[in-house]
DNA sequence: CGACACTTTGACGCACTTCAAAGGGGGTGG
DNA sequence: CCACCCCCTTTGAAGTGCGTCAAAGTGTCG
């Protein structure tokens, strides 16, 4: 059920930039993020952090793709969620990580100290706001996955193509990062019903597939009637 | 597929206690919480708010078991979780409700403007981390219901059962507060599919049911197992 | 006792899974 | 440049777990 992971290439690629120590109060969310963290570099299929490790860091995908999973003990995985460019991920209350992450395609992330982030926050109300505010989104976001996962095979293929769409500002066309399986796992669906879901989307005009990973909207409105 | 709602008793029943304006550091959160709030009951299945509803309040439970939901197009509907006696629900990060919550028994709830909420944790940073700490919970209870929703109906009502009773502090009996509908809204499952895999596992001894709500453990690990 | 809400049980059908095999498509080596 | 391989995807056929529809059982309150 699970695709054995090969091109397991571990590429860290420190640069430069140290925490800033004094309390300058950054002007942006994003700025304060970048100038406290360090940059690295991911292959594809690396892991970026693992289950049961400690939980030290906050990431923030600069490019690529990432997938959040948890393996079950008989070796079904669930995918928690997908990160594109721009996401902040790792947000754990545990200081362990209950997930573990993995580069989808090859990444670049900046990775900044857990304890630094909780100082700057004690310091700066309005980072505490704007920290505060990226969880409330991962609660909403899991609140739609939650949604995905009691409907139907053409519902939650639906729905997954549309909530990607959304998230790259593409207007009417996606290239997905993700292979079939990560969709299936994040979809609690089997790789066979996904592809089958697509072809019959493909069948009914709402979508094209050039490719296999290129996503065409013929028809959005079909899809919204299927998205409950 | 939705059973209908009768018995809906609505009975805000306002007691005391204004906000307090003054800047004084509570000692605790839950004391924070308790001074701030406003004292609320409602009737067995009682709107406490509804979808859309301006977000203006964080509740707490004093008493009672809540269920937060959400009603999809076509009528099904999805719960999102169950609050017990000490929890807190309503966070969410919207400034309306995506959600609506209900009482399943006779409550008894806490509610604090959001606002007062927002002011504290900007004079209070040890309060401010406690409020991220409960959202964190929150994300990581959010965490285990998806993975329940990707598994066979037995391991999630088996699942379900484990929760609650970590839940309640009781050594192997729980009395569940919500009906077999609820807990197929919660699962998504059906009504009959609940009932027979409680009967299942009663058949195969891991619990027994003196009556319809009683849950007694007779056998934990052969429960565990089926949690994956 | 009867009414009503909730739960359980039964029979059947279907959506998705499972198992199996046949396409692509992209890279490497001859 | 073609041939071959590997990985991913698609398609097919058969099995099954859960949903649907229907009806009977149970507990509670008037």
């Amino acid at each position: 059920m699970l695709s054995p992971m090969t091109n397991f290439s571990f590429t860290p690629n420190f640069s430069n930039k140290a925490p800033v120590a004094h309390p300058t109060i950054a002007h942006s969310w994003a700025d304060s993020f970048e100038t406290m963290g360090t940059s690295m570099s991911f292959g594809r299929n690396a892991e970026i952090y693992g289950e049961n490790e400690p939980a030290e860091y906050l990431y923030k995908l600069v490019s690529g793709s990432v997938r959040v999973s948890k393996i079950l003990n008989d070796g079904r995985r669930q995918i928690s969620a997908f990160y594109l460019p721009g996401d902040v991920f790792g947000l754990e209350i545990s200081s362990e990580h209950a997930l573990s992450a993995e580069a989808i395609t090859d990444v670049e992330i900046i990775l900044v100290k857990r304890s630094a982030i909780e100082a700057l926050a004690a310091r700066d109300t309005d980072f505490a706001r704007q920290l505060w505010a990226v969880t409330g989104r991962e609660l909403q976001r899991m609140q739609e996955h939650i949604l995905l996962l009691i409907k139907t095979a053409q519902e939650r293929v639906a729905g997954f193509l549309l909530e990607m769409a959304s998230r790259v500002k593409c207007a009417n066309e996606v290239e997905l990062p993700m292979s079939r399986q990560d969709i299936a796992d994040y979809l609690g669906l089997t790789i066979e019903t996904v592809s089958r879901t697509l072809t019959s989307l493909e069948d009914s005009a709402a979508i094209a597939l050039p490719t296999s990973r290129r996503i065409v909207f013929r028809n959005r409105m079909a899809l919204q009637r299927l998205n409950a």
